[in-house]
DNA sequence: CTGAAAGCGCTAACAC
DNA sequence: GTGTTAGCGCTTTCAG
């Protein structure tokens, strides 16, 4: 046998047995279990000769270590739930890289569920997360007002953040966006150009198709949206009539339907701000659909940034979001709850108007 | 009322606050913690009455399965850790997605880490992950030869699914697309339309900036579409020449740059084959930038589908590949083989060629 | 059908 | 400094 450059040491490993524990690390060491522990474990006394025998029997048996029993041991998972709408949307999908990141460089490990905004999965999501015994939950509350399953899960209840959205009538901490601000920042800017036309494209999961009508049950994101947009245009002068405004259900073919209804209304707006990427992308859909120029017949702001929103002919104008400081937010938040036992607090960011060519002025 | 004879371990169990256990079920319900056990967990022989009485103790007590417990004790975590390069990143969200919903059908977890395919941090989410004990892993390896670490976890090394990406020289199970095939399809549509200059923008990792030649790491996705294009073009009879080629890292004003170096080129492509998402983005971004139209000054096929590229004006001819059942297999795969012990096996899905408005008819 | 008891691998008192 | 030991909460033989 030409045994391999990789030392002896791989052979006495484990190669066919079961993975080393700690005491046969502690046997070939000749020291007891508790020895060995602190060694490996960097804590207590321990002489140095004695540490690096064994340091040397570990490496010499690849020993690792067992996260199920420390943590079983330990009364902690250093694990935390992250329930979301779906991590294949853009905006989740950012928000759990910063989780998934922030986790890691913390110890913490993330455990992801998706619930498409059905509270019934969501509900099953916390379950199944509370079993794990997770440190800590981050979640996006797919309702307003349905959040029991938040609350009675024990020690676990304390040890939440929301994210993105808030729920009622519940002391937990939250970091979200300044979406009132963003929508106000958005039609000013609309308005500044000579828009006297403005429709609402409104994502809301609560919405099986699109309406008029804002669903009862649509999340505070939407709301604080639609609140901005209202306000802004109320304090311009300007009319909102129902044909301009549509909330649909975050689904293209959807979405564009709904756009379709916004710019098949007289008189038709000349701008539409879209809450959402998924929703611009529907306007752009509608207004190919109807011949119509987007950055010419149509202006257009979207909400939350995209790599495409940069390079499209005309470039998008948005209201960017600081999506990956929101998911590192959620997590440093929890993890001090989960350590420091500190209060809920509620974090808001700041969004960000980013003026590109979608935006054009109205001749007056 | 619920003290019992069970033995001598009766403390002072404090049944205040802290989440009840299994011996608090059983206590409540009259029975021992075997059968408090086999009732809830519906396997084993246990009378009718004594099932509901057991039933209705936890629920009672709103017991838990202490899920940590368990996995001590049966030496399965049900969970499976998954490595990719870029959560954020829209195809392995994607991926992402599909992989998490499968596991939760299957009763598994997923555990997910990012290594921005750098090697290092590879590793040691494979270290993080082998300490979690997960059942198995789904890596997407960013080396093609530097595979070590996928070798050296004991039993887990029989528990792996590579997605996207073989490894060299490892017996493993792998999911990928026929990316050779998709290049050629892509090549020769642009071929069929009477392009004759057709530049390649490959995306690979391996790269620091970007760069005219294959860096020698690059990963098998990337030698895969980069083959198949080269063969289509050599059977059509068309050069290649160096200038029309660029190899880059993944990130947008490095991509821009290289599509710009392309463009810049004497005499310039007519056509380009971006090989992924971001290297279209750049490609457009680039075009912009030199006031080419794409769609007809500039024709442009990219790898993979995105919501964005049915909308823009021109709409983008893509590769598309099935990303969610990418994911779906990978799982399935994996958790036949923790389950059956099954062999490795290598799953390749078929891609599909989608023609939109970006690739025009050259006049000849 | 049900109960008693032996651990899974680790850590943290507490002893020496 | 180092060793002994008692569990964390659960499942699962093996008896009865």
């Amino acid at each position: 046998m030409a045994s391999s450059t990789i030392s002896g040491e791989e052979r006495e490993s484990e190669v066919g047995s079961r993975p080393a524990r700690l005491v046969d690390v502690a046997r070939l060491a000749k020291v007891s279990r508790a020895t060995a522990a602190r060694a490996l474990g960097g804590y207590g006394f321990v002489g140095e000769e004695t540490r690096e025998r064994v340091t040397a029997a570990a490496r010499s048996l690849n020993y690792r270590l067992n996260e199920v029993a420390r943590a079983m041991r330990a009364g902690k998972t250093l694990a935390i739930g992250v329930v979301v709408a779906d991590i294949s949307n853009s905006f989740f999908a950012s928000a759990a890289r910063a989780i998934i990141d922030t986790c890691a460089e913390q110890g913490y490990q993330a455990l992801i569920l998706n619930t498409d905004d059905d509270i019934a999965r969501e509900i099953e999501a916390v379950r199944v997360l509370a079993e794990k015994r997770v440190d800590g939950l981050i979640v996006v509350p797919s309702s307003l007002d349905h959040n029991a399953h938040l609350r009675g899960i024990g020690e676990l209840s304390s040890r939440i953040v929301l994210l993105d959205r808030r729920v009622a009538d519940m002391n937990v901490s939250t970091v979200t966006t300044d979406d009132r601000k963003g929508a106000r920042d958005a039609i000013d800017l609309l308005v500044a150009r000579g828009h006297t036309r403005i429709g609402l494209l409104v994502s809301t999961v609560a919405a099986r198709t699109y309406g008029a009508t804002m669903p009862r049950l649509a999340v505070s994101t939407v709301r604080d949206r639609v609140a901005g947009a209202k306000e802004a245009l109320r304090q311009a002068g300007l009319p909102l009539p129902g044909a301009w405004v549509r909330y649909s259900r975050n689904d293209l073919p959807i979405v564009t339907q709904a756009a379709l209804s916004i710019l098949g209304s007289e008189p038709r707006p000349t701008a539409i701000l879209a809450t959402c990427e998924e929703m611009a992308i529907g306007a752009l859909a509608a207004c190919r659909e109807l011949g119509l120029v987007v950055g010419k017949d149509i202006a257009l702001v979207s909400f939350d940034e995209s790599p495409w929103s940069r390079v499209l002919t005309p470039a998008i104008s948005v209201v960017q979001r600081p999506i990956y400081e929101m998911g590192r937010a959620a997590v440093t938040t929890l993890i001090q709850q989960i350590q420091g036992g500190v209060a809920p607090k509620a974090i808001e960011l700041p969004t960000m108007l980013v003026d590109r060519e979608s935006v054009f002025a109205m001749k007056r």
